[in-house]
DNA sequence: TCTTAGACTTGTGAAGAGCACT
DNA sequence: AGTGCTCTTCACAAGTCTAAGA
């Protein structure tokens, strides 16, 4: 049991109301009660705790829910061979279907997509095939690729009653599977479905793209409940891998994927009691590292002095990790032994001293202080409380801006960007006529009613006014608007806000500049954060 | 001390839903 | 009612971190 978790179990210790009042109502006293207490006595951090990296006490759930098994194509859809249709074994066919549903895509262009493709689809086939099938280029998949887009195309084509039907159908799955029951309440899943087979699709030039992902049988999930639970049922015919009770872990299904061998995990939804504590956790150590970390810089500022080598690269390290964090990994990861920069340290060791210097702090701390504090200033320094609803949401998102810079989440212009700002600029310059004429109008009735005023002219000035008033308001709406699309054009705000920046940062703000929260959250990024919108005043301060 | 397993968080493409416009 | 666009949600790959094993 190290510091670290320690630490957070202490937290968890400490809000055992927050806890039990979670999934009611998001308590605000008991939380700010828990604050206070959670910054009393420090040694707290170093006993041993009761908590052990628990979990929770009870868990139920209904096991994942599979992909259904393939359709076999119809008879008058073929796979040609150097011309000839062949009518392909069902394995086989299967791994096809999932090359010729990507035909459209840039992958089916990449030579070690095609190969690893083909290697695999080998492997699935009888042997008579795999004596008539022996290169990729001889092979056309257009006719199944024109079978799966006319599909698609009837699938759209629906009426409104057809898709209801579906819909419904959904929903009646996810409420059976989507749900799990922990210490006694329902919490959302987040991802409660085995993934389908399919072609692996790596980033970048991955090496393994294009290879086989293999359907996932009930034999190889392992299920993770509680003791006294309704275990799932594996699907008939099947059983599961083994059925576990470690309540240590936040997992409720796990399974090896086949390309990477890496593990898959079903879990909670953001929106849980357990990943929102986690969260919140998360917050609460970066908020600790802004009191410590100018002693930290001045330390490894020292450091770059340092005699010894390694204390001098962890210095130096640890410069990039706070101010250039993405170059750190490369520097790490590329560990070629003629251009290793940093020979003589790793990250377990880094981390290790950075836990020395506050309990809980890992590199990756760094960006989220870093990140929440520029929202924290940006927003101090943009918003004034006379600014216009729309001038305080422009003045948010230069902020949230600011951030993504920071963390480097960038995007490539959305494909449609010149359009729709062509059409903003149309609705610009159509507004901005219309508010021409308004003003002419307006100008036409002043001078009547000074003219001879009475009752009918007076009001028809006070009607003109109010429709250049309203014209004013749209106008700078549009503009403002532009002006936030055009600043955001190559900036993705998503990261940084569902990860790295304060929630009650946001919340506060809101507050105090009375700004409805969901003009600044969404639905989902309202119920992730739902313990922020509860415990946040408008005073506090990241 | 170095490497790997395992758990969990973060990043990003794409499908889907919803909405405005015609 | 159909079309095109935008925003949301989903899916899943990739990255980070700790502990355990070699």
């Amino acid at each position: 049991m190290n510091k670290y978790s320690n630490f957070f179990a202490n937290l968890i210790c400490q809000s055992v109301k927050f806890n039990r009042s979670w999934s009611a109502v998001y308590s605000l006293r008991f939380y700010r009660t828990n604050v206070k207490i959670k910054h009393e006595p420090k040694a707290r951090w170093e006993e041993g705790n009761s908590n052990n990296g628990i979990k929770w006490t009870t868990l139920e759930h209904k096991g994942p829910l599979f992909p259904p098994e393939y359709e076999p194509l119809p008879n008058n859809v073929s796979f040609f061979y150097n011309g000839n249709p062949i009518k392909l074994s069902l394995p086989a066919e299967e791994v096809a279907t999932f090359y010729a549903k990507m035909l459209d895509h840039e992958y089916t262009t990449k030579s070690s997509f095609q190969e690893n493709f083909f290697t695999d689809w080998r492997e699935e086939m009888t042997v008579e095939e795999r004596e008539q099938i022996k290169k990729l280029s001889k092979c056309d998949f257009t006719h199944i690729n024109k079978y799966f887009l006319d599909k698609s195309e009837e699938k759209k084509a629906m009426t409104k009653e057809q898709k209801q039907v579906l819909k419904e159908e959904n929903n009646k799955l996810t409420e059976e599977y989507g749900f799990c029951e922990l210490d006694g309440h329902r919490e959302k899943i987040g991802n409660f479905r085995v993934e389908p087979p399919g072609l692996f699709r790596g980033r970048g030039e991955h090496p393994k793209m294009g290879k086989m992902k293999k359907r996932i049988q009930p034999e190889e999930i392992t299920i993770n409940c509680s003791k006294g639970s309704n275990i799932p049922v594996a699907p008939k015919g099947h059983r599961w891998r083994k059925v576990q009770h470690d309540n240590t872990v936040t997992w409720l299904a796990s399974w090896v994927e086949n390309v990477q061998g890496n593990f898959k995990y079903v879990m909670l939804n953001p929106s849980s009691k357990l990943k929102g504590e986690k969260d919140w956790q998360k917050y609460e150590v970066a908020r600790k590292l802004k009191l410590k970390v100018e002693t930290i810089r001045r330390l490894y500022r020292e450091d770059w002095k340092n005699r010894e080598m390694k204390t001098r690269q962890r210095g130096v390290a640890l410069y990039f990790i706070d101010k250039v964090f993405k170059n750190l990994k490369l520097f790490m990861e590329n560990k070629e032994p003629e251009d290793d920069l940093f020979d003589r340290i790793n990250t377990t060791y880094l981390n290790k001293y950075l836990n020395q210097s506050m309990p809980g702090l890992s590199a990756k701390v760094f960006r989220t202080f870093n990140a929440s504090t520029t929202l924290q200033e940006q927003l101090n320094k943009l918003t004034t409380a006379d600014m216009s609803l729309e001038e305080k949401l422009l003045s948010y998102n230069r902020a949230n801006r600011a951030v993504a810079i920071l963390c480097n989440h960038q995007r490539a212009a959305p494909k449609t960007f010149e359009k729709s700002m062509q059409n903003l600029q149309d609705k610009i310059a159509q507004k901005q006529q219309q508010l021409d004429v308004a003003k002419k109008e307006l100008k036409e009735a002043q001078k009547e009613h000074k003219k001879g005023g009475t009752e009918r002219t007076r009001k028809l000035v006070e009607k003109t006014e109010s429709v250049v008033k309203r014209l004013e308001e749209q106008l700078k709406k549009l503009q403002l608007q532009m002006t936030d699309r055009e600043e955001n054009k190559v900036i993705a705000l998503g990261t940084s806000k569902l990860n790295y920046l304060d929630p009650r940062i946001s919340v506060a703000w809101c507050r105090k500049f009375n700004v409805p929260i969901e003009k600044i959250y969404n639905k989902t990024q309202r119920d992730k954060f739902a313990w922020a919108i509860d415990m946040t005043e408008e005073d506090f301060q990241f």
